[in-house]
DNA sequence: ACGTAAAGTAAACACCCGTTTACTTAGTGA
DNA sequence: TCACTAAGTAAACGGGTGTTTACTTTACGT
């Protein structure tokens, strides 16, 4: 049969290992993930993603550098056509909690799996992700902000509100758009009463 | 000798060896933390801390509600004593940033090892969790806001920023209490300009 | 003084892990 | 057609895991 082989040879299998390791990594975790799991979701044996990838952590590598691509791709899109700064903020944020939350597997990895869990690969995984926040830091920047406002410290608090929202979404109920626009509003005007609003 | 066991027998090396574990999960996560390292880290051997525990996740349950015990308690006291619900929050949450950011094993273990980790005893952490996090429900719904106000969403979005503050402590400088401060008065006031402050 | 029970040791148990090693299969280019 | 190479298998390797077992030590109550 010649029928599923198109282009030529190499049917990219690779590809299909890090999709599988990406929904285990993102619903297990790095450790309780086994090597043998992920090849049996691809109808292969352990020893046959050897073939493609080096070791477990560099699977672990291209799981996550494909969720910064991925996500990337997405925010820039969304915000582009934007001229207020905080609706670009806003859709930036709705854009991130969308491939957070919703059934994506690679960028569920960047929140599930931590950096330190992933050993030597420790390094790598963390410039990953400065790469992918660095497009936050120039949202918060071009906001018109009160004097003397540290905003690498309010964009270390806004990803972390959102970084956290996997582990309790779903109980609240309210969706990824809803979550962004509270947020975003929140950021920009509190929500002490106008009449009760001091120093 | 008798010099070291005043009370009677019973020294009590279950504490010593909660003590240990804490430490290790803190440091290094649940996953990669052996029970032989727990037991070298007080003298002993791995057999040993089935004396004490019944298993690996019994230890974990049992440092996590200790953990849920001490900050609770730190918690209570700090915000007892003040009349504006704006100060008891941040009270309240420079008091938490201050047990999970400085080397208090306990605290940290609650951010750091995630409930979906523990396996079977994984109920168990939750049910710990939210029986903190709910003290911060009745400071929240204590705030004079806005009306209609999701209390509960804004509840997950504090607690998910304040949560996510050991990935990058250290980097920012910020100290505990500015931390807290900003995050108050970020909520409180929100950072757009008041001239520019729209719907 | 002695029986009892807790505390701890050393060693094994049974299993699982990431990785490697031969070996087989199959498609490709010359 | 045939050497070449990538892809994959089956099985082992070396080591580490949580846990259990049999045995020893130690301190107390009576």
């Amino acid at each position: 049969m010649r029928a599923s082989n198109r282009p030529s040879r190499a049917n990219n299998r690779s590809l299909e290992l890090r999709d599988a390791a990406a929904h285990l990594f993102a619903h297990r975790g790095y450790d309780q993930t086994t090597v043998r799991e992920i090849a049996a979701a691809c109808g292969m044996t352990a020893g046959a993603v050897y073939v493609h990838f080096g070791s477990k952590h560099a699977l672990l590598i291209a799981v996550y550098g494909e969720a910064v691509t991925r996500v990337t791709k997405r925010l820039a899109v969304s915000s582009a056509t934007l001229d207020c700064p905080w609706q670009r903020l806003e859709s930036a944020v709705r854009a991130h909690l969308e491939a957070v939350l919703q059934p994506n597997d690679y960028a569920r990895v960047m929140t599930r799996v931590l950096p330190e869990d992933a050993g030597e690969a420790r390094i790598e995984l963390i410039a990953l992700r400065d790469r992918y926040e660095a497009l936050f830091r120039t949202l918060i920047t071009g906001l018109p902000l009160v004097p003397q406002t540290d905003c690498g410290l309010v964009r270390l608090l806004l990803l972390g509100a959102i970084n956290w929202t996997p582990f309790w979404y779903g109980h609240g109920g309210a969706t990824p758009s809803e979550i962004a626009h509270l947020t975003v509003t929140l950021l920009r005007n509190g929500l002490a009463q106008p009449s009760a609003r001091g120093l």
